[in-house]
DNA sequence: CATTAAGCGAGACGGTACGTCTCGTCTTATC
DNA sequence: GATAAGACGAGACGTACCGTCTCGCTTAATG
């Protein structure tokens, strides 16, 4: 969020009322019907203030949607590590699992997609303060699971990342079937194969089970 | 696209050029502002005539580039099968990344996407009209790799098709890296690698070390 | 009413539906929200069959009132002459007051009256073929009067058709007073006071004090 | 007018804007083809401002007209009083006919004319600040020539002003005849002669030239 | 401790687009 | 060939928001 005027003097109960209107408003109408004025009436505040802060309503969006994730405080994100790679992933993709299918997730999420698609410099600002650093947290789990020896050291791990984690994302955006436990454990399980099995000797058609093609 | 009024007088000129006119505006400006009143103009057509076929912008984008897709004969989309499925699903997957790295797709794409997060009902004619048939054409090809003993008999292929294409569609959505042969190569073998070792008896537990690593 | 198409082969039906709905449609809504398509809907006809014969929503007014008020023979109007001038005129003006005070011809009244403001050669049409032969009716009961002495014969017949009959048309127009018999009567006396003793001497410069009081 | 928002903040600049462009507007297309789209654009002002002013476009009008008529600040209007009556009548009926025969005031007048036929409220307020207060101007004039025994004190003066001032409306409206100054002369006099012999005891067939009826 | 300058709620403003309504024309099928 | 039906291009309607711009008022930091 770039703020040209004085922060200073800013009244924190302006901002967190504007926020808590935004995330409410996204819930209720969508992020096409969400409007700065209904925003500002809501919040009980002028309309300047909140252009006066924020650029779009898709950045008042997204500043709300990341005060609820992670509370004001920038977040750290960081996956399980017990030691037991699968067991991390299934516990991480459960829960993303069941946060997707929930009402209260799914609305503004949504919402915050159709921002970023729309608006390119709100994707890269998701890109580097949410994306980069999940991505990374996610990364560096695979990494620990390459130094213990449960993934091949030649894995690249931004395809590892993509297969393990964006075939729920596609369901979910698709609504392409339902996000349940069982799901998220047999997508673990096919990711998982083809990681461990993936090196760079490995062509097509060389698995256990080739037949006679 | 339901329609009310009596379809027999229907100008087919009027339609065209409305397709037309969707197509070519949300390709120089984007969903958001598109507006049926520059439809209307730039089709050279009275916006009532616009507002008696469709019931929103969604529905008169989501037929333009159906139509631009598939011409106006419902498509039947079949995928390549020539026996060999990896180099089948390479020409796809390659032409898939071509495709939404061109700006000409990516823009229309990225704005019906929104229209569908938007809009549940156009989603949902498009699960039906769309993506239905064309996962259809997917899970067709990978029974046939199936009976030619190219993958397990036991793979649920739905989450076959979702292992193969999600990552893609993923990344063309977020941006998170570059849509090029090379990745769409790598996407297959890692996805393929996970498929062909599918079995109902690899389940999560085994050892850490079994792969070939 | 100008026609261009082929009268001989016009539906009698379809012309008589056209003005019973013009006249109902204006007595329910007023002039102002008096529609082409309205008529034609009421009436059970299509659109261009009212444009084919009339040129305007006033024009269709027009003849619905002329034959709501005179059948569709042209009317000859004329004034009763029972040799009591003031006892005819009476009879007139009281009429005159309680048609005007009924809403049935005060609503369709006023709808010709903008019509005609608003349309010249619709006005100018009403000139010829109503008000005309009224007032000629009018102008000739007042010349039989002169020959019966009962008015002097240098009044201009115009002057006094105006002086009559003006002032409850005018309060008819503006509301400004109710329209009732006995408005009627002295409106009459006062203007047949003033009738009687005009002359052609009778100038600007009698002194103040002749009148009788 | 009734106004609903916070006038304090009005823009003058815009309501002078708004009100010339309403009757430049109608003196050149018309009450029927006067439009608040077309107003706001001549006016250089959003259609809101317009609409959160007045309610209709004959609101506009009125205004317009009688900011036109007397300035902002409401009139006084009073007749001239020289202690000739008829003189005083005649001046005051001339400048009428020959105001009414200009088409600067013509047309607009025709327009408010039309404006209030079609809407009661409109014609309600007129009578009350317009009308209502130039008859009593007339009525003061009459009862000054009444106290001078120019007229008899038993005249009715509702009567009067119709029977002096009915006629000429009455022709302009219909355009009935020419509206010059011998009109308004030879009206005046036949209205002033049945004004002056006007009294309680005249019943109707007396006058001086009375025949053998 | 006043002064003062900013942020603030409010909301009028010039605009744009909405979705609806009706205009007058044109086309099709029916009788 | 006139008609009922109604699609069409056109454009005004009145509404909803946009983003900008004052207005006074409140409130914190400075002189």
């Amino acid at each position: 969020m770039s703020r040209q005027p004085t922060a200073a003097r800013r009244s924190a109960a302006s901002r967190a009322a504007i926020l808590n209107a935004a995330f409410e408003l996204v819930g209720e109408v969508g992020y096409g019907r969400l409007g700065i004025e209904a925003i500002a009436s809501r919040a009980g505040v002028g309309k300047q203030t909140i252009y006066r802060w924020w650029p779009s309503k898709g950045a008042v969006l997204f500043e709300a949607i990341l005060v609820r994730s992670f509370g004001d405080g920038e977040e750290p994100a960081s996956l399980p590590d017990t030691g037991d790679l699968e067991a991390d992933l299934r516990t991480v993709l459960r829960a993303t699992a069941l946060e997707l299918a929930s009402p209260e997730v799914d609305r503004p999420l949504r919402a915050l997609t159709v921002a970023m698609v729309e608006d390119e410099a709100l994707a890269e600002e998701h890109r580097v303060r949410v994306e980069e650093p999940t991505r990374e947290a996610k990364r560096a789990r695979l990494r620990s699971a390459q130094r213990a020896g449960q993934l091949p050291a030649s894995l690249d791990l931004d395809i590892a990342v993509d297969a393990i984690f964006a075939p729920m994302a596609q369901r979910w955006l698709t609504r392409s079937g339902p996000l349940t436990e069982e799901y998220a454990d047999v997508l673990l399980e096919t990711a998982l194969n083809g990681l461990r099995h993936h090196g760079p000797n490995q062509g097509p058609n060389q698995g256990p089970n080739q037949g006679p093609n």
